[in-house]
DNA sequence: AAGCACACCTGCTAGC
DNA sequence: TGCTAGCAGGTGTGCT
């Protein structure tokens, strides 16, 4: 259930690791996780090549490799990259394993996509046919960090739009990124109510929405993202992250605000997502 | 246009 | 202790 700072840890973790080395065997054991092409089709396009490359947007990843095509991998719920040695035994779900020669100062492993609940998908396609194979690639709105979202450009995408803050933050096409943890961390910050309509900020709300959004994106992002409970969240290595350290409202329901130290933290169903926030100091 | 319900899956846990 | 309903960090579709 990786947000932007999740996965942008995962993408740092395979430009420290897997760039460069040949990817010598692929085996996909679920046809689901592939579904948007074929096992054959993913097989062949990543046996041989290399990543020269590793991008993201949003919640996306995009691997360039050396043979000019690249490779999407979405993440969704429950997908995990994990990095392991050759022949370790792996975890229930692995699958996509890419058998990876020897490199960047490390010996042969397993790059494995784990996915439980398989609404991830590992796509490998012709850039030239992004348009047809991978279409939600164009309808992205701007990723916050990656492309230095300015006050301004918020401003535009708030105006013209009458949307609750909590839906619009989560609506991919408007900002790419950001999830429900977050989106929730982020409005707490700004000390802006979920239920607010998009078009009714003042100049100072916007403000402090624009630096509450890099403010929380970025000091997760430093903090490797936010592994919860369930450890459903680790990178590469199998670590987790440490920004849940940092919640103030997520998790908190009927504690007291961690900023005014009056209101509850509420706990409630706002654009169909579970929603955490204070009542009394987010309007 | 915006909001909602539902679908896609599996696994964990809170509550009885 | 054991069962089950409910819930999960995402996204797409289809309906009002």
């Amino acid at each position: 259930m990786p947000e932007l700072p999740e996965v942008e840890t995962v993408r740092r973790g395979l430009v420290a690791t897997v760039l460069g080395r040949r990817i010598e065997r692929v085996e996909v054991g679920r046809e689901r996780t592939v579904r948007r092409t074929s096992p054959e089709a993913v097989i062949h396009g990543l046996t041989g090549t290399r990543l020269v490359g590793v991008d993201r947007r949003g919640k996306y990843l995009l691997g360039r490799l050396d043979s000019a095509e690249q490779v999407m991998i979405h993440l969704r719920m429950s997908g995990q990259l994990l990095l392991a040695p050759a022949g370790s035994p792996r975890p229930p779900h692995s699958h996509v394993v890419a058998h990876l020669a020897p490199g960047a100062g490390r010996p042969a492993e397993e790059l494995r996509f784990v996915d439980p609940r398989t609404f991830g998908e590992v796509v490998v396609f012709d850039p030239l046919h992004a348009a047809e194979l991978v279409p939600e690639l164009a309808r992205l709105g701007p990723d916050p960090l990656a492309d230095d979202l300015t006050r301004a450009a918020l401003a535009r995408l708030l105006r013209g739009r009458r949307r609750q803050l909590k839906a619009l933050l989560l609506d991919q096409a408007v900002l790419a990124g950001i999830g429900n943890i977050y989106a929730d961390e982020i409005l707490h910050a700004a000390r802006l109510s979920p239920r607010r309509s998009s078009e009714s900020l003042t100049g100072q709300q916007i403000t402090r929405l624009h630096a509450s959004l890099l403010g929380v994106l970025s000091a997760a992002v430093d903090a490797g993202g936010s592994t919860l409970r369930d450890a459903q969240y680790v990178d590469l290595m199998g670590a987790g992250g440490s920004f849940q350290e940092q919640h103030r409202v997520v998790d908190r329901a009927g504690a007291a605000c961690l900023r005014c130290g009056r209101g509850r933290i509420r706990r409630e169903v706002v654009a169909g997502r579970s929603t955490y926030w204070c009542p009394r100091c987010q309007r």
